[in-house]
RNA sequence: GGAGAGGUGGCUGAGUGGUCGAAAGCACCGCACUCGAAAUGCGGCGUGCCGGCAACGGUACCGUGGGUUCGAAUCCCACCCUCUCCGCCA
C-alpha cells in the first residue's frame, strides 16, 4: 500500500517508479480523486461541526429548562440532516475508491534494482559451486524418482495432476531436508521457530499483498478461509495491527509449512516432475525490522538461505531480479537458483525480498522509535530458506548415480537414521 | 454444535443518551524536594484524517459494521473475538 502523502508530495517520482515497473502513470488520476475526497471530507467535517455545536446547545438549553430554544435548535439541525448522509456516503465512496486503487498498485522498485521487462533482465550477483560432471547422462528426477518412492500415479488417482506422494526412503529424505533446514534457521541463523495457522482470513492475505489482485492463485475453503500460498502470510501477519517497541526489533521468524497454490495460468509449464505442485513444503524466513535494519536483515536472510545450499553441496547462483520480474509487494528481490543437471539450467529454489513499509501499511504494523514521539511503519522481509520440494529435486538430480541410486549428502545422513543411499526397488 | 458472560486508552478498571476522548489507579515522561536515590508533591501523557509554516483548530475512533436520535461508549440489529459450562473430537 502506497502512502498517499508521498504521491501528493512528489507525483513525478511515483510515476517514475511505476514506469520502471512498466506501468502507466497513475498519480494524476489518484491526486484528482484525492482532491475531490478532501473537498468532500472538509464539507462533511464542517457539517458535523455545526451539528455537534447545535446538539451541545440543545443539551444546554434543556438543562436550563428552556424547551422553546431547544425545539428551535432541533428544527435547525433536522434541516442539516438531509445533507449530511449524502456527504457521508460520498466521502466514504471516494475514500474507498482511493484505497482500492492504491491497494492494487505494486510496490515501487528500490533504486538499485535493474530495469527489465522479464526474467531475462535479471542480473547474476553471485554464484557458488561447480556443476558436477557426470560420466553418464544425468537423468530427470521424474524418470528415476519413481523407483525410489516418488509416486505421481497414485497421487494423481487421489488428487489429480500436480500432486505427488512420497513413499519410503523418498519420504524420509524429504523430511530429513526439511528438518535440517529448520534446525539451521532456528539455530545458527537465529530465527524463532513458529508453527502458524495454515488457514487464514482475507485481512491477512491482503496484508502481505496476495489479495485483492491474486485471488485466483489461491485455494479457498467453504468457510471463507484461504490456504496459505506461503508461510510469509502467517509469519508476517503475526505482528499485524501492533505497535512494537523498537527494542523488540528485528523480529526473525521461521516456519516449516505446507504451501498451497492453485497454479492458475501455469497450465503446460513444469507439468512433469516435482517442480510445480499444488501443495509443497517450504521453510520460510520473515524479518520485521526498522528501516535502518532492513538492508542488513536482507543480507542475513540471503546468507541464511545460501548456507543451506552450500551445506548440501548444491551449486547455485544468486540473481538480482529486474523490475519486470519482481513480485507485487517487493521493493528488491534476490532469487537463488539451484543447478538441475537433467535440464542443464538453474531453477529458482528461493526468493528473498525486502518490502519496505509496503506490507506494514497494509497490516498497520508500527513501532515506536526510541527518543522520538509517535510511531513509524516497520519494514518487512521474507524469503525461502528453502523450498523443500525443489531442494529434494536438486538433491536427487545432483547426487544421482548411474545405477539409479542416490547418495545422501553428508549433512543429511544423521537425519536419515544413518542411511547413506537411496536404492531403487 | 448448545447455554451463559464479556469486549472501554500501554495495563487494570469506572461510565446516568447530552461540556465523555472518556473517572480513578498502575506504568511512562518532565519538574520540584535530595549529595544521589527511594518515597512524596506538581505537571504531562492515545491514534488516524483534514486545514495550518507553526502554535493550534476541526473531525472521527470505547471489538467490527449497520440502525434509532437533534445528540450514542451508553439503546436496537448483525457479525467477529475472548472466557465459563455442556456436547463432540485428534
Amino acid at each position: 500500500m502506497h502512502d498517499i502523502r508521498l504521491i501528493r508530495d512528489n507525483p513525478a517520482a511515483f510515476d517514475a517508479g511505476l514506469a520502471r515497473r512498466g506501468l502507466e502513470p497513475l498519480s494524476a488520476a489518484i491526486l484528482d480523486e484525492d482532491a475531490r475526497w478532501r473537498s468532500v471530507s472538509t464539507s462533511l467535517q464542517e457539517g458535523l461541526a455545526r451539528r455537534n455545536e447545535a446538539s451541545k446547545a440543545i443539551g444546554a438549553a434543556m438543562g436550563k429548562g428552556d424547551s422553546a430554544t431547544a425545539e428551535a435548535l432541533k428544527a435547525e439541525v433536522a434541516a442539516l440532516k438531509t445533507r449530511l448522509p449524502e456527504l457521508e456516503a460520498e466521502e466514504k465512496a471516494l475514500a474507498e475508491a482511493i484505497r482500492d486503487r492504491l491497494a492494487a498498485i505494486p510496490n515501487l522498485p528500490a533504486p538499485d534494482v535493474p530495469e527489465g521487462a522479464d526474467e531475462s533482465g535479471n542480473v547474476e550477483a553471485h554464484h557458488w559451486g561447480e556443476p558436477r560432471s557426470f560420466n553418464f547422462a544425468a537423468q530427470d528426477h521424474a524418470d528415476f524418482g519413481p523407483a525410489l518412492g516418488l509416486d505421481f500415479e497414485a497421487a494423481a488417482a487421489i488428487s489429480g495432476a500436480r500432486f505427488a506422494a512420497l513413499r519410503g526412503q523418498m519420504a524420509r529424505l524429504h523430511r530429513a531436508i526439511a528438518q535440517f533446514m529448520l534446525d539451521q534457521q532456528t539455530g545458527t541463523n537465529d530465527y524463532e521457530e513458529v508453527n502458524p495457522p495454515l488457514l487464514v482470513r482475507d485481512d491477512a492475505v491482503f496484508g502481505t499483498g496476495q489479495l485483492p489482485k491474486f485471488a485466483e492463485d489461491l485455494f479457498r475453503t467453504t468457510t471463507g478461509h484461504w490456504l496459505i500460498p506461503t508461510a510469509e502470510v502467517s509469519l508476517t501477519n503475526l505482528v499485524r495491527e501492533q505497535i512494537l517497541p523498537e527494542s523488540a526489533l528485528p523480529l526473525r521468524f521461521t516456519a516449516l509449512t505446507p504451501c498451497f497454490r492453485s497454479e492458475a495460468g501455469a497450465a503446460g509449464r513444469d507439468t512433469r516432475g516435482f517442480i510445480r505442485q499444488h501443495q509443497f513444503e517450504k521453510v520460510e524466513l520473515v524479518s520485521i525490522c526498522t528501516p535502518d535494519q532492513a538492508a542488513d536483515e536482507h543480507a542475513h536472510m540471503v546468507a541464511s538461505a545460501q548456507a543451506i545450499l552450500e551445506a548440501l553441496g548444491l551449486p547455485y547462483r544468486r540473481m538480482l531480479l529486474c523490475t519486470g520480474d519482481m513480485g507485487f509487494s517487493a521493493a528488491k528481490t534476490f532469487d537463488l537458483e539451484v543447478w538441475l543437471p537433467s535440464q542443464g539450467v538453474y531453477r529458482e529454489i528461493s526468493s528473498i525480498s525486502t518490502c519496505g513499509d509496503f506490507q506494514a501499511r497494509r497490516m498497520n504494523t508500527r513501532y515506536r522509535p526510541e527518543g522520538e514521539k509517535g510511531t513509524r511503519f516497520v519494514h518487512t522481509l521474507n524469503g525461502s530458506g528453502l523450498a523443500v520440494g525443489r531442494t529434494l529435486v536438486a538433491v536427487l538430480e545432483n547426487y544421482q548415480n548411474a545405477d539409479g541410486s542416490v547418495t545422501v549428502p553428508d549433512v543429511l545422513v544423521p537425519y536419515m537414521g544413518g542411511l547413506t543411499e537411496l536404492t531403487p526397488r
